[in-house]
DNA sequence: TATATAAGTGAGTGGTTACTCACAGTTGGT
DNA sequence: ACCAACTGTGAGTAACCACTCACTTATATA
């Protein structure tokens, strides 16, 4: 996950990846069939950790907690899982593999939230929150270095809170 | 640019390009020196486009309008423009071509507009503006085939004009 | 302990990669 | 018309790619 995050996945080679992984090249294809395959098997990993989390927010029973939980999950991805958002998001950029429905379940917990609100067009507010999400995450996952994310989130947070 | 931006700088091979180019391999190489070289011309090309439209934009004289002209700027990206923006955020997340200077011109121009309207903490305000354009960015170049990107615009304008 | 199944290895495979180079054609200045 | 410099070609190359396979080692069950 770490490889095909950094480098890309074309740009990283089953021979590197078994190094760093300290096996030999031939057990990754025993396992994962082919190098899609390990990719799949990695995204899988990831899916199941988030998905859980997800389903956390979707039971808070305030309304607009959901939406500011939802909104401000860039801002709450562990160090660890870094690797896996930076692997989604990069993968988006790349037409074979780019999958429209992985952003659905998120989106229809904040259409469900901001009905709940009395907004007058649900739909196209969860999708311009699904475009501030995107744009935060691109920030938190690349720019945390050279930005202070605590303060972005701050200056959001008086926003809208 | 076309293929570069579709399908990722390693993932498209020097043959390819030549084929779609209608030309020999060797020209890539006698014009470019490398692979690398053609990314760099290619990437240059595209900045020397968009470089007049940032000085058109900083050259208002309202501040409120620079501020909004600049957020907006993904939902003013024609068409032909689509895979040069394609590329460079499909770059941005790959460790060996990431650049974080590319962004400075725009921001500088939001923190001395945000500077003249009096904001507290104009830089602040301007990293989570430039945080919103990176996500207007990858919704209008990835989904704008399913979500109307014209009525995103609407949204956004109801809630800062 | 015996045996079947699974996990793991590493040398080898054909195909592809970025890149080179000797050569051919085109151009522009005198 | 000549030459020098530039533009373009395509066959060739070593390195690398994803992937295979005959083989060895570990594990589980009886």
């Amino acid at each position: 996950m770490k490889l095909f995050s950094n480098k890309g996945f074309y740009a990283v080679s089953t021979n590197l990846i078994a190094k760093e992984a300290g096996v030999s090249e031939g057990l990754i294809f025993r396992h994962f069939q082919n190098k899609v395959g390990l990719l799949n098997a990695v995204m899988q990993m990831g899916k199941e950790k988030v998905e859980p989390l997800l389903a956390s927010i979707a039971e808070l029973p305030d309304s607009a907690k959901r939406v500011q939980a939802i909104m401000e999950l860039p801002f709450h991805i562990g160090e660890e899982d870094y690797p896996f958002w930076r692997l989604i998001y990069s993968l988006k950029w790349q037409n074979d593999f780019y999958d429209d429905e992985m952003s659905k379940p998120t989106k229809d917990i904040l259409v469900k939230a901001l009905t709940d609100l009395k907004y007058a067009d649900a739909d196209a507010e969860a999708d311009l929150i699904m475009s501030y999400i995107d744009g935060f995450a691109t920030t938190v996952l690349l720019k945390r270095d050279s930005i202070n994310t605590a303060k972005l989130l701050e200056t959001l947070r008086k926003k809208y809170i």
